[in-house]
DNA sequence: TATGTTGCGTAACATGCGTTATGTCCTTTA
DNA sequence: TAAAGGACATAACGCATGTTACGCAACATA
C-alpha cells in the first residue's frame, strides 16, 4: 500500500528510523520495535530498513547511543554552567529534573527495562550510570561531604530518582514543588529551601537560577 | 520428544507453572514467558498447560498474585514482630532487604518491566506500591516524623530501594554492609549504628536483631 | 537520449508464537 | 476384566517476526 514517493519525500536517513525507534520503545518497550511497524510509522516498508541498516542490531545500537547522549548531555551542561559551588550544582541538577524538557524519564526506564534482556544494553546503562554517580559524587564532594558520606550522598540521590522514574509516580506539579525542600535537607542537609511556602516561590527560584547562566 | 511418563510424576499443577514462569520472567523480563520454552523447562508439552489454565493470561494473572504475596508479605510480618518502636520497625525492614532470602528484588524489577507494556499489570503494581510506601509512612510516624516529613521520608526511602534494585547495583556485601550505618542517617536522622566500624559489627547486630523476635 | 545507480516497494522464506482439535496412554471405577 | 475418564502428547492453524531476493521507478551522468 506504501505509494511510490518522489526524491524530496523520501529522505529516510538513519536518524529517522532511530527517531520511530525510540518512539516505539518509550512507549511500548523493547518488543514495540519491530520493522513493519516502524515502516508503517514512517509511510515506508522493510526494503527501505535494510538500505540504511544491515540489520535489526545496527538500530538497537543506534537507539543505545541516542539514549547515552540525549539523557546525560543536559545533567552534564547545567552541572558545568552552575560553576564550582556544591549547592548551585545540586540546584542545577534538580532544575533538570523538574523542566523534563531536555531529559526523557521514560527514556531511561524503557533502557533499563530492555537491559533485562540484552546484554549489550546492560553493558551501555552500566557505564552511563556509572558516569552519572560519579557526577553526583563530584556534586556532595562540591557540598563539603566527604568520604563515604559524599559516596553514599550520591547514591541516595540517584537512586532515589532512578526509584522515583522508575514508578512512574503520578503526583501534581505543585506537590512535587512543595517536596523539593524537604528533598534538598533529606539529601543535603542543607534547610535553605524551607523557607519558601509555596509552589510558585519555589517554582520562581529555580526560574531566577536558570536565568543566572 | 517428550516421553510419557507415570501417574507419580506427571503432577503439573498450577503451581508448577507459576514457578516455572515466575523464573522465566525474573531471569529473561516477560517475552521471556513462552508456552513452549515453559513446557520445555517442565519436561512437557503446551496441551498440559491447557489442561490447568484455560489460556495464557490466566496463568499470568496467577503471577502477578504470586508476586504480590511473595514480595509484601515478608515486609509485613518483619515489622509487625519489631512491636511498636519505629526504630525498630525501621531496623527490621532493613533487615528483610539485607538477608534476601524470603523477599526477591528482582522480581520486583521483572514485575515493574512488565507494567510498563500490561494494563492489568501496572494496576497490581499500584496496589501494592501504595501499600508499602503507607508502611513505611507509619513506621516513620512511629520514629516521631510528622506531616510532610515522614511522607517524604517514606518516599525516599522507598525510592531508594526501588532505585537500588534496578540498578542491580552489584557492590560486594561488606560494601553494602558498611553503607547501611550511614543510610539509615540519612533516611532517619538517627546516628546509632555509626559506632559499628565492622562489616561484622553491623552483620551481628541485625542478627542480634533476628533474635529478639 | 541512453545508461547506471540510488532508494526504495513487493513478495516470499523460515521461525516462533498462542491456541485448538484430536489421539492416546494410564489410572480408577464398576 | 471391561468401561470411563483424567492427564497429557501430537500436530496443525493463523499470525507476526527478521531477513532476503528481486523488481522498478526516479534521478544523475554521459
Amino acid at each position: 500500500m506504501a505509494e511510490r514517493k518522489s526524491k524530496k519525500d523520501r529522505n529516510l536517513d538513519k536518524a529517522s528510523w532511530i527517531a520511530a525507534a525510540r518512539k516505539a520503545l518509550i512507549e511500548k518497550g523493547i518488543t514495540g520495535i519491530s520493522l513493519r511497524q516502524l515502516a508503517e510509522e514512517l509511510g515506508a516498508t522493510t526494503g527501505a530498513f535494510y538500505w540504511q541498516f544491515s540489520n535489526l542490531e545496527e538500530l538497537l545500537e543506534g537507539v543505545r547511543q541516542d539514549w547515552a547522549q540525549r539523557n546525560t548531555a543536559p545533567f552534564t551542561e547545567a552541572i558545568e554552567a552552575a560553576g564550582a559551588d556544591g549547592w548551585d550544582q545540586y540546584l542545577a541538577y534538580v532544575g533538570v529534573l523538574l523542566k523534563e524538557d531536555k531529559y526523557i524519564p521514560q527514556y531511561d526506564n524503557a533502557i533499563r527495562d530492555w537491559a533485562h534482556s540484552s546484554k549489550r544494553t546492560a553493558e551501555v546503562l552500566k557505564e552511563i550510570e556509572g558516569f552519572r554517580i560519579q557526577q553526583l559524587h563530584q556534586v556532595f564532594l562540591a557540598l563539603g561531604f566527604s568520604g563515604r558520606a559524599a559516596q553514599v550522598r550520591a547514591y541516595v540521590t540517584y537512586f532515589h530518582q532512578t526509584g522515583y522514574n522508575a514508578m512512574q509516580v503520578s503526583e501534581p506539579r505543585e506537590e512535587r514543588l512543595l517536596n523539593i525542600p524537604f528533598y534538598a535537607e533529606v539529601l543535603t542537609n542543607r534547610t535553605d529551601l524551607l523557607g519558601l511556602k509555596s509552589a510558585q516561590d519555589i517554582s520562581d527560584h529555580f526560574a531566577a537560577k536558570d536565568m543566572e547562566t
